[in-house]
DNA sequence: CCTATTCGTAAGGGCAGAAAACAAATTAAT
DNA sequence: ATTAATTTGTTTTCTGCCCTTACGAATAGG
């Protein structure tokens, strides 16, 4: 985005309202805000300089100074500070082959906090650890019939997972600091619960009292998180409409590199947007709703594939890899209808990218050709860059990466909360 | 919003980016974020205090140092400030009846700085003044064809209707510190450049070179001031979505108490949502747009009304209040149209609020009825309030009374700028 | 070996808000 | 009427943070 100002002249200040990363608001929040003091301005700070380090690879603390506009001496202060607090850590001098003393290398520490990752998938249940550099570390998964279980025995067993994570991880000198699990439902005002989640059979189940672990739990729609994963994993852009299709059809909305949720945070329902008005009905009541068209139970029976035990995303890209005409078509179509949704949202919103994620990516080879012909057609007003629809790397990976790395991006933007 | 943290401990910090209320970025500028410094600290405790009493009414500082988390000795420095500014104005010692000393009112100027808007529109130009507290002070409109004319004829014309406002505002001590110029037309990436704007015959228009008056000038787009008007002047939410047809049919997006540009500053294009995928042509080249059911050619054209002089809408509004069968019918069609792209939106959105403006307004109880019908329809994932699409009060007045706030939010969101 | 350059640290200063103390103005009780 | 209690606004002292300036340390080049 921009901002028309010149400005950067008075360094101004800090961040409005930090530990955002989920249900985060966009600012205003009610109060007129906060009052600055100088704490607020330190934890800025610190935040500053750790994502520099973070995003920049080593560097010194003269080159911190010199891209975040801090002195070298205040710098050096904010660095010990996090090297004490073993968020960063000295790799020691390193000559450049540059005139002058060398500096010495400050890198994010491999070890100490990390993130705690968890999924409660439909047929399975994972967890995933990650150190403050956004590696995976740890990472497991195990199948389970969740539907059919109750959700404080769900949460049991992902409890022992999360448990055994933990022990993996703390062999690796890691030690999670919070945890957050990716759900396939609404998660809705009410924080730490799960409004309502079909594809689980759960309505209003208050996970973070369920909870049996220690850490402190979070909960996350998992299309949510799968986008904020491509965010923080493979940043192409700072704003973009990531789609995926798990239960449902979510897009989740990134705004200013931040997770916008809507008012109530239940933004990014695109499964009911109208694409044939007039067309079949949907379960929500209305008619012709993108789900219809696109959504995985349409496909499935639009490409005549049923019954198939195991994968079934696996199934139909193999059918459609070997040529069968039946899911080609299906495929052909859903695309279709995405497209035309999604050309609604791109003129809405303007968006620098759209991201096909979660089991979509899978499908990507066989939708992008049609997505792309609608969006070109319809998105007319603005030029569009094809190139702009990509598919995501991570695939269904991203909700539990997601789930980690929004740990891990609360303790960068503001350090000074692990240890005051 | 929400924010799942408790938080509150520890004052924070500042505000992120100021002077983005117009094209403003919602985070993250590429930078990873400037210093926190002394300086910024003081901005955004004076943007506070500043804010807390425009909010509020007349309160003593006592009543501001509570409302904010500040101290009273550090209120007592900001007001000293404000006051020495120009800003804040002391009423004097007010007994309220509660024992203890009683405090000195501080309220909001309102005279000094002010905030200059102005308007281009396709047959008229407008000019109006408003004070710190947000009131009306100076209103001028007059007629102009300013599509037979050049764009810097208009301009011309534009600035003596300036000067004009600028003359009786220093009559009333007011003195304005920036221009903001609304125009019916998309204002794209480079900043005071009109990319579009066809109702006028404008291309790539650089207003702000072209302009011959002295105060700083900055463009945006009407809709949008239309909306942020609505924000300032009645505020509803937070987060809403603000409809309004002019050229096009434009959706303003407010998202946390700020404008959502997108990646480009071209979001809020509504006009080509698909209703009727299959329906009939559109001039985007695409099919089955809202603006061929709900655009002011569509619906003039379905009414029947067809050279009509002078003011379409009120012609319309008027056959529809004697009942005019072809009129009710168009605008019946219309509303559903509306209706069914708003689903859309608010399911992507999940707004507080949908607030219809501009030329819709006057026509809102013949558009509500069946707007309402399609939203409650087809918004069925989450609740759906009826109450929550409203209509605005503004009207076409919107835009201009938008321009001119918009300056007077900057120097409310950083008074120091003025001075320093 | 000496100089220029760069890096990290240390000392002094300025600035902003917090904390505490104080004077002023009002209400309530004696 | 007088005194006590309470609230307000200011003054003073203190702390914390960053900036400026200065200095030792470490390297490359002459």
């Amino acid at each position: 985005m921009r901002d028309t100002t010149g400005a950067g002249g008075t360094g101004p200040a800090c961040d409005q309202d930090r530990s955002t990363i989920l249900r985060g608001s966009s600012g205003q929040e009610g109060a007129r805000g906060r009052p600055a003091s100088q704490q607020g301005m330190r934890q800025h700070n610190l935040a500053l300089v750790m994502g520099t380090v973070a995003a920049d690879g080593p560097v010194s603390r003269a080159a911190v100074a010199g891209r975040t506009g801090l002195t070298r001496a205040a710098v050096s202060s904010l660095v010990d500070e996090l090297l004490a607090g073993g968020l960063l850590t000295e790799l020691g001098p390193a000559s450049n082959g540059r005139v002058g003393r060398p500096g010495s290398a400050l890198a994010v520490s491999e070890r100490g906090p990390a993130g705690l990752g968890l999924e409660a998938g439909v047929g399975h249940l994972g967890a995933c650890v990650t150190d403050l550099r956004g590696e995976v570390r740890v990472w497991t998964q195990v199948e389970s019939a969740n539907a059919a279980l109750a959700p404080a025995e769900v949460l049991a067993r992902l409890s022992a997972l999360a448990d055994d994570a933990t022990r993996q991880a703390a062999e690796l000198g890691l030690r999670p600091v919070a945890a957050v699990v990716a759900v396939p439902g609404l998660v809705g005002d009410v924080p730490g619960t799960v409004d309502h989640a079909p594809n689980l059979g759960w309505h209003d189940v208050p996970v973070a009292s369920l909870w049996p672990g220690e850490l402190p739990l979070r909960v996350e729609n998992e299309a949510n998180l799968g986008a904020l994963a491509e965010l923080w994993a493979h940043p192409v852009a700072a704003d973009f409409v990531h789609v995926s299709a798990e239960s449902g059809i979510g897009a989740a909305l990134v705004v200013g590199g931040r997770l916008f949720s809507g008012a109530r945070g239940l933004a990014g329902e695109l499964g009911h947007m109208p694409v044939h008005p007039e067309g079949s009905p949907c379960s929500c009541g209305a008619r012709g709703c993108l789900e219809q068209y696109a959504g995985k139970a349409a496909v499935l029976r639009t490409a005549g594939v049923t019954g198939v035990g195991g994968d079934v995303i696996e199934a139909l890209a193999a059918r459609a890899g070997q040529g069968d005409a039946r899911v080609l078509e299906a495929l052909e179509q859903a695309g279709t209808a995405l497209g035309t949704a999604l050309a609604g949202a791109v003129n809405l919103l303007d968006p620098a990218a759209v991201v096909l994620g979660g089991a979509y990516a899978e499908l990507g080879a066989w939708l992008l050709p049609s997505m792309r012909r609608e969006l070109a057609a319809r998105v007319t007003v603005r030029s569009w860059d094809p190139d702009a629809l990509t598919v995501s790397q991570l695939g269904r990976r991203g909700p539990l990466l997601g789930a980690a790395l929004a740990t891990v991006r609360t303790i960068l933007e503001d350090p000074a909360a692990l240890w005051s």
